[in-house]
DNA sequence: TACACAAGCG
């Protein structure tokens, strides 16, 4: 599939300008035997649009060249063409010159000219002198209010294109029936567009209401406009809605609607509309649909169908698409295979920088910081420069693996060598590090010379981490920053219960849990998935909805029978309930990744590999006993949790219990 | 001859 857009980054030095690399034209001859006339400005134009149109940038600014070239005098039709051209290829400099050349021949106030710049400039990120083109517009139309709306939505000014928006209407109304300035269906799909970057349900609904008073709902492209713009604040079943009521579906439709599910953890129901889509057969799946399926399958592991799905991709001949790629790498990693990522990475021709810091991140979840780092050091010397992302990579793996100094290496040096400011996810995994290597005073230390307030991933890492170290005062520190900045979140106060119950401060534990009661707190509930023969099984804790679920708890009870004969004590302060203690060790063996393994070990053949993905991360408890499990049952077990992956083998785990 | 909507990394 070919890129939407030439490769030139954004921001880059221009290398490309008409006098040297557009300058040749032997390409553009061929194209002159169905266009004779050489001295005829209606021929070059017909050329640069042939070319402009078929998506060959370089090759229309390098007929535009050699017509100025062969002075003749370019028209109005010539411009809008050789701006698009350069918008395509996000030549900043060519786009000026452009500019001053219709600038030189007068056509800057013609209305395709200015739209042509707009676009050009917003494109190319310069979006001052965007709006001083549609500024001096003298009477502005339906496309330049429209360009310079997309202008400030592709800038990410969301607020921006919705205020000029409201001008575009107090215009409308000013200029009553003039056709030139009626707010069209592709002016509102800019204004949901901007909506969605504003991600603001109130003002969605609004310009919701606006396409229904106005007759565009029913427009395809409106429609898939609205289905992102809900889904962007949160509204995955309304965007539902909008699909289900459209009558006219195209592939765009569905691509959108399995985004929105896959991106907001909603990964049963994208495969299922993926497969639903297929069933239907009105539209083709091409490489949006197959890359969003790849993120369904690699956040809920759906390991059997992601294999399915990368055998369609070669089979599409799709593998050379660097965002399918690095879907295929994001798949294997977070289903368990990080090896058969690094044979797809391998194989992949183009890399970007989010290709490369998939693998980085997917070695370090597996908590295989030093061919993380490898990848990380291979990626400089190939010349590609890492991003944010990547040095969060980089640190969380450094963190997973508990390697102090590599990070605090990377840390200090990313403003220096790269000017990337460290942000508050780089502190967070500096902090967890610390705090789990036993530096706790030192990360606190870290925290409060920070120059980004810290958030609540922050404090509630140097809260792990005070548990695991028992240090009570810094715990109370901690917990008393995440009540203000997190009040309704449970865990915290679960947290630092345990941490009481630890130091045998049964009063201090019994004043958190009163407050959590009189708050009405209530523990997020922890499920775990399991794949089996390519379907997905939920188990939520203490699950009895699975129609299996008499059977597993009963081969559940014959485990913990075995356990027990290889010497398993039960870890109570993993679980904080006023119950006694033969209680507590019930509540803690139905916690979902348990039910989750037993119903794998029940329902597969010896020796098969046991793979449980779990939203929130494992406890102490389940630890020590699914280590215990690939023990006594001879099984390997991997468990993906909400921070990282644990493979069990022979009774013991790759994170050696560091995590 | 112009303007718009869908995919990947923490």
């Amino acid at each position: 599939m070919k890129s939407p857009r030439a490769p030139i980054a954004r921001g880059a030095p221009s290398f490309i300008f008409f006098r040297s690399r557009y300058s040749t034209d032997a390409n553009v001859a061929s194209l002159f035997d169905k266009y004779v006339d050489r001295t005829n400005v209606h021929s070059w134009n017909s050329v640069i649009a042939e070319l402009a149109r078929g998506g060959d940038s370089v090759e229309a600014l390098r007929a535009f060249a050699s017509m100025r070239r062969a002075s003749l005098k370019p028209n109005r039709s010539t411009f809008p063409c050789a701006i698009k051209s350069c918008s395509a290829l996000l030549d900043l400099f060519s786009g000026k010159q452009a500019h001053q050349q219709a600038l030189k021949f007068g056509y800057e106030p013609d209305l395709f000219v200015s739209s042509a710049l707009i676009d050009m400039y917003s494109k190319c990120g310069d979006l001052g002198d965007a709006r001083k083109v549609f500024d001096v517009i003298p009477q502005k139309n339906v496309v330049s209010w429209t360009s310079m709306i997309a202008g400030y939505v592709q800038n990410d000014e969301g607020r921006e294109a919705l205020s000029l928006f409201k001008d575009f209407l107090v215009e409308e109304r000013e200029r009553g029936g003039d056709a030139e300035v009626f707010v069209d269906s592709v002016a509102m799909t800019s204004v949901l567009s901007a909506c969605s970057h504003a991600s603001n349900e109130v003002t969605t609904k609004g310009v919701h209401g606006f396409v229904v008073k106005r007759g565009f709902y029913g427009v395809l492209g409106v429609g898939n406009a609205l289905m992102d713009a809900y889904a962007k604040c949160g509204k995955v079943a309304t965007s539902r809605k909008v699909f289900d009521e459209m009558t006219e579906k195209d592939d765009f439709s569905w691509n959108s609607m399995i985004a929105v599910y896959a991106q907001n953890g909603h990964a049963v129901e994208a495969l299922q509309l993926f497969a639903q889509m297929i069933k239907d057969g009105d539209s083709d799946y091409n490489a949006v649909t197959l890359s969003a399926a790849l993120l369904a399958c690699a956040c809920s592991g759906a390991l059997r169908v992601g294999k399915c799905i990368h055998d369609q991709v070669m089979k599409m001949d799709l593998e050379d698409n660097v965002i399918v790629g690095t879907s295929i790498i994001d798949m294997y990693c977070k289903c368990g295979r990080v090896e058969m990522a690094r044979r797809a990475f391998d194989r992949m021709r183009d890399k970007n920088v989010r290709t490369w810091t998939t693998m980085i991140a997917g070695y370090g979840m597996h908590g295989r910081a030093r061919e993380a780092l490898e990848v990380f050091y291979e990626m400089i010397r190939t010349g590609v420069r890492p991003n944010y992302v990547t040095f969060v990579s980089v640190l969380a793996a450094c963190s997973h693996a508990g390697l102090v100094d590599e990070a605090w290496h990377w840390f200090s040096s990313m403003l220096r060598e790269y000017n990337i400011e460290p942000g508050i996810e780089h502190y967070g995994c500096i902090v967890d590090l610390l705090g789990r290597a036993g530096y706790v005073n030192k990360a606190y230390e870290l925290i409060k010379g920070m120059k980004v307030k810290p958030d609540f991933v922050i404090w509630g890492s140097l809260l792990g981490a005070c548990r695991t170290h028992n240090n009570v005062e810094l715990a109370e520190i901690s917990a008393s920053k995440l009540f203000e900045l997190d009040p309704d979140n449970c865990g915290y106060y679960v947290l630092l219960c345990n941490i009481y119950a630890d130091a045998e401060r049964w009063e201090d534990m019994e004043r958190i849990r009163a407050i959590m009661n009189s708050r009405g707190l209530v523990k997020t509930p922890g499920y775990s998935l399991v794949e089996l023969k390519g379907r997905v099984h939920m188990f939520l804790v203490g699950d009895k909805g699975h129609p299996q679920h008499e059977k597993i708890y009963e081969y559940l009870e014959k485990i913990y029978v075995k356990l027990k004969q290889a010497g398993y004590l039960p870890n109570i302060t993993s679980v904080v309930h006023d119950v006694e203690h033969e209680e507590k060790e019930i509540t803690l063996q139905i916690h979902s990744e348990k039910l989750a393994v037993a119903f794998g070990i029940m329902n597969s053949a010896p020796g098969t590999v046991i793979q449980v993905i779990k939203n929130l991360r494992v406890c102490t408890d389940c630890h020590t006993v699914i280590k215990l499990i690939s023990k006594i049952f001879n099984r390997e077990i991997v468990v993906r949790d909400a921070k990282r992956f644990h493979h069990f083998r022979n009774g013991l785990c790759s994170c050696g219990d560091y995590w």
